[in-house]
Order: C-alpha cells, then structure tokens, then sequence
DNA sequence: TTAAAAAAAGGACAATTGTCCCTATCTATG
DNA sequence: CATAGATAGGGACAATTGTCCTTTTTTTAA
C-alpha cells in the first residue's frame, strides 16, 4: 500500500526538462520526520514525491492520528487543497529522506488549463485516490485485524523495518497492542 | 452525510437547455430499490443526481455491505470509473424515487477536454470526495460509535425514517444490534 | 385481506479490542 | 561510553462489539 506512479513521475521528469516548464517545478529535500505539510495550514504548493516515503495523516481532537496513506514514488500530495479551500486536512511528514518536486498553485492551475496532458494525469490520479480509499475502508471494516494485517503485507512485502509499528497501527485504525496480537497469531499460524 | 452540490447541479441544469450541450445529457428516473450501477460491472456512463437519494456500497467476500456514501442532489457517480478502468468497484441503488442526469462515457470525455468550466467542476468535486472520505474515515477510527452516530444525526437531522438502519450501520461499519446500543445509550444520556 | 417477508429492538453470551501497566532493547548525542 | 528517550513486546483486566436468537411491528405482494 505505498503506492507509487511511475507514469506520473516519468511525465512529470520529462517536462521539467522542457523550457516553459522546468521553470514551474522546483526540487526539494526533506530529512526524515520533517514536517511538509501542516494540518490545519494554508498549503501554498502541489507536492510529488521523487523519491522515498511520506506519511499522510490526520490528527483527531482526541489525540489519535490517524494514517491515510502512505506516499510512494510518483504520488502527488497537497493538490485537495488546491481545489477547495487551501487549509489542509492533514499532515505529511518524511518518513525516509525525501526528494519531491514543488509546483506552486498558481503554476499548477496554470498547467491545468494549458497542458492537456497534466490535467488528465491529475483527473486520473485523484479518480484512483478515491478508488483506493474506497476499497480500503470497506475492506477494513469487513474484515478481521489479521487479514487486514495480512493484505497490507501482501500488497508491502517488507513493511516491517521501513515504516514503525505506530504508523502501521495508525494506518489500521488499531492499538500497537491490538497489531502486535494479530502479528502474533500468525506467526503461531503459519 | 447526505452531501448535496448546487452549484453543479446548477450548472448542468443551465448546461442542459443550451444547444450543443442538451443532446448529451439524458434524463432517467428510478423507482426505490432498483440497482443503477452494479459491482464489477462495465459502467458505460456518469450519472449525475437531481432529486432523491441514491447509496453507493461494496460487497466485500465475507457477505458484509459497506456504505462508501449516500448522495444527494448534484452529487456525481460512475466518474470515477471512466478514468481508470471501467469496471465499478462499488453498487450504487435508489434510496428514494430517483431522477438523475446522465452523460455516456464518450460525452463526458468530450466535456472534459472541451469545456473549461465542466473540467473545473470534475476536478473539484473529485477532490471534495477524497477531503470527504479522508476526514470521515479517521473521524471513525478515532471516536466511539456513539459520538460517531451523533456526528451523523448533526449532518443529517431526520436521518432515521428515510435511511433503513441497516444502511446506517453499514456506514458506520458497525452491525445493526451495535448500533441499536448506541441509539438507546444517546436517548437515556440525553 | 391475509400470509409471507422484511425491518426493528433487544437479551445473553462470546470474541475482540483497548487501557494501563511493566520490561527489555535499541539509538542518538553529549 | 554512558544515558535519556524512543521503540518494541506482552500480561491482566475492562470495555466494546459481534453473534445468535427471540419477539414485535411494519411492508409487500399474492
């Protein structure tokens, strides 16, 4: 479930190579655990991640985050705010050294009406964003902690070690205690 | 919960009596209970609804409905299948005698490339989706299923009597009997 | 209009999950 | 290298939620 867009980013590459176009993306490094976004803040700029992890989450008035989605290679992050009101619903935050490439919003709804091709990347991934989600949530709700556990290891073989226990428990809508049961009845399974 | 877009609506209304747009809409009306986009099947055309209320839900393997939305006037379904593949990941049916406006797949490409305010509207309302599912599903995980009823019955006054409880519970994700608890702990606390 | 089916409500018990702890182990930095 | 602070793992108990079932009421269709 870190999800990438290797056809997004490959586009995006491409461009920012293209005079008229290069000059509206800006590159940018992160070091982990660097806040990029801030839940509740004017977001200025469309984030895509080049390279490594960033968690997106939503920090309740109880305390609890909670994880949506973690951003892979070619993920493009901040652009909801570009289309409704520009405070964001959540946080982004590197989880690994981060490399992204930075349009500002002007630049982005530039590109929206003149690049035809930008603009049906863009219809595309926010459709797939909504799919995903979808699918998600109902099968979370449907299903057990360990098959949940289960799928999420399917789809990210090799999740342990790259994204803590937390932020897994976070993702999940569970305790650490909860996932590290479930952890334990399948190993004890297998 | 039942979201509502005016202003789309609005618009596609005004849309619908100039020529060169008329033709490719089509007015289509429902009864209660009737399926209008099915699960794994082929979605050929948007819909868009203009009175009434219709729900969208996934069938998950283990039997278990999950409620993704209720939606209300102007409120699009079936877009999200014309950009990725077409094959619908969710139901959608009539909550209520349902008359929706419908675009075939081609005509809504047509729209898309061609009017620069359609566009507009597409981009914003898919984003308003994700902003809308985001912030719902982590409310949910972070709070009781009490406080998680009340802040439906806040979005939605009146929501028993049109909504079968089966359907609010499967919105919830919570069972029927669970949900009965919490009705009754809300009516004693109040 | 009446039988059958669906929807609503809740009792009793089982299963799952959360809360609150207490220990290890790891890891960054003076 | 030492040590505070994070990260990981799990015991014991409480709270929440699900399962299964029975009863009543309301709708639907013959």
């Amino acid at each position: 479930m870190i999800r990438i867009n290797q056809e997004f980013l490959d586009f995006i590459n491409k461009c920012s190579t293209q005079s008229g176009f290069k000059d509206l993306i800006i590159e940018q490094q992160y070091k982990p655990k660097a806040l990029i976004i801030k839940q509740e803040s004017k977001v200025l700029d469309v984030f895509i991640v080049r390279e490594g992890i960033a968690k997106c989450y939503l920090t309740e008035d109880t305390g609890k985050d909670f994880v949506q989605e973690f951003f892979g290679e070619g993920q493009i992050f901040g652009e909801v705010e570009m289309f409704n009101d520009e405070f964001s619903f959540c946080s982004i935050e590197a989880l690994t050294p981060l490399s992204v490439l930075k349009i500002s919003r002007e630049n982005f709804i530039y590109l929206l009406s003149q690049n035809r091709e930008f603009n049906w990347f863009i219809l595309k991934l926010l459709a797939s964003k909504i799919k995903y989600k979808g699918i998600r949530h109902s099968f979370n709700q449907s299903h057990s902690t360990e098959t949940n556990l289960q799928r999420l290891e399917s789809q990210f073989p090799g999740l342990h070690g790259v994204i803590p226990k937390k932020d897994i428990a976070n993702y999940l809508g569970i305790t650490e205690r909860n996932l590290n049961r479930a952890i334990k009845t399948l190993k004890e399974t297998s």
